[in-house]
DNA sequence: CGTAAGATTGATGCATATCAATCCCAGTGG
DNA sequence: CCACTGGGATTGATATGCATCAATCTTACG
């Protein structure tokens, strides 16, 4: 392994998305292009407003293609990864080979951080799409942390935020059913896909169904069932991965079927 | 408000826990002792090996009575508190008014860092049993980290950590049935005891059941059901909030009904 | 065209929620 | 001292949401 963490992929020539997503070819990432990243380019994706500027310090771009590891459970922790393009899956496996889907993250994500406290990735990342992944060396980004102030402040804003997600995460999981779990999650990719500036009505889903079942405690064919229960209810049209979102204060508006106390004591 | 964060109730008169906790009259905390904590409790606390001395830094604690709250939703945040003694419920509220049970706090963990990102506070943190809890400026703790790299380690120790719970509570949730979620939830509150230096194998809950069912997932019914017949494989022994563990690796060894798939195809 | 992976739809069963009744226990007040 | 009260815990009966099993369909690709 060299310097870079996980390159070995970096060399091999790229090819067009494999596998049956629903990439055109017009929407293949370029050969040519960019292959560093300046720092203030990395405070843009992770939304640091920062004053430094270093412009002898860059950061090499990987390709990752589909199906490949961006790192794996087990593997040495050496750097946190910054999402430049693409969509990937996050994933982790427990004693007796059961895996969990944890997270989708896309473009602006910070990945890896599982593996700071005991010195080893916990979870693995996975590629959906052709990826572009800036590896940046933990101990650059604590130096970083020390120089610039800003640094300190996103580090932390990210534990904040990362807390937010776990209890959003909760929620899902444990208050909702399968209807609402499946609504909720089209409507945070898509207003993942609006943070983005891509279009919130309009996306293909990178995930088989089976990817989004593990992730919200459901059954593959629940998740079927329930996103055509959604289209009958014309909130949104569904085609194999393609999806749009006619209605996102309706698909926001199905309440849950347990209603809570204070509720039902107000009913009676 | 004082500087402190939310101590208005700290020059109260101190009286013995109240409602139907076991907490028995010789366990009441003292009236006395002592009200300030330098700077190496602080970090035993939080199992940070810190070189750095200084003598002059002191932080007062905080007293709680059962069912006073350390911080609210919505209240500015300011501080992160580091929980000296007691068991704490942090919980979060939903625009439904349905509450969500996040976390059962105590000795040696820290709260409200999901105030960080936004500037307020998103979840509660409720004393379930008497607490004193010492409060930190964000501002402090900062600062501190700058000065003292051990601080820095451990905040970054700390998003890890955190991301690995993340991790189990998702697996919990969404990966267990009624039977395994009640083993686990009393293998880990019994490892938590543990690592204090407290018996694993026989503590109070300082909990409802209705609180154990929202965090696991579970009715209050099925928590009850499982407890009981955790008891009836001599597993465990339940009388109300008093639990004997008798068979701690029989609690771990109760398997997923489901089997992973690779496991099934083994069987085929 | 054949194959395989994924998506969809239907039939059935079970785990768990829900509803309801009772029990337990600690305060509280007569 | 004892009855009363109220919050919590327990247990039983029933309903149902979702998993599971199974068959078919779609799409991509060799």
């Amino acid at each position: 392994m060299n310097e870079l963490g996980d390159p070995i992929h970096q060399a091999s020539p790229y090819r067009s998305s494999s596998g049956r997503s629903a990439v055109r070819p017009d929407e293949t990432l370029p050969m040519s292009g960019r292959i560093w990243s300046g720092l203030s380019e990395i405070c843009d994706l992770l939304h640091i407003q920062s004053a430094v500027t270093a412009e002898d310090l860059l950061f090499p771009h990987i390709r990752y293609k589909v199906g490949q590891r961006i790192y794996t459970a087990g593997q040495e922790f050496e750097s946190l990864f910054i999402v430049r393009s693409g969509f990937l899956k996050s994933q982790m496996c427990d004693d007796f080979g059961n895996e969990q889907v944890l997270h989708f993250p896309m473009e602006g994500d910070l990945l890896g951080a599982d593996g700071i406290h005991t010195g080893r990735h916990q979870s693995e990342a996975v590629a959906l799409t052709d990826c572009v992944v800036i590896p940046v060396r933990f101990k650059k980004f604590l130096s970083l942390a020390k120089t610039c102030p800003e640094f300190e402040i996103a580090l932390c804003s990210y534990i904040s935020r990362d807390l937010i997600g776990k209890y959003s995460m909760v929620r899902l999981l444990s208050g909702l059913n399968a209807e609402m779990k499946v609504a909720y999650f089209l409507i945070s990719l898509s207003q993942r896909y609006a943070d983005l500036g891509y279009s919130n009505k309009c996306f293909n889903l990178r995930m088989t169904r089976q990817d989004m079942g593990n992730y919200l405690g459901l059954s593959l064919e629940t998740v079927c069932r329930m996103l055509t229960g959604l289209g009958a209810l014309r909130l949104i049209s569904v085609d194999q991965r393609e999806i749009v979102i006619h209605d996102v204060e309706g698909l926001k508006s199905l309440r849950r079927l347990k209603l809570p106390q204070k509720e039902k004591m107000r009913l009676r």
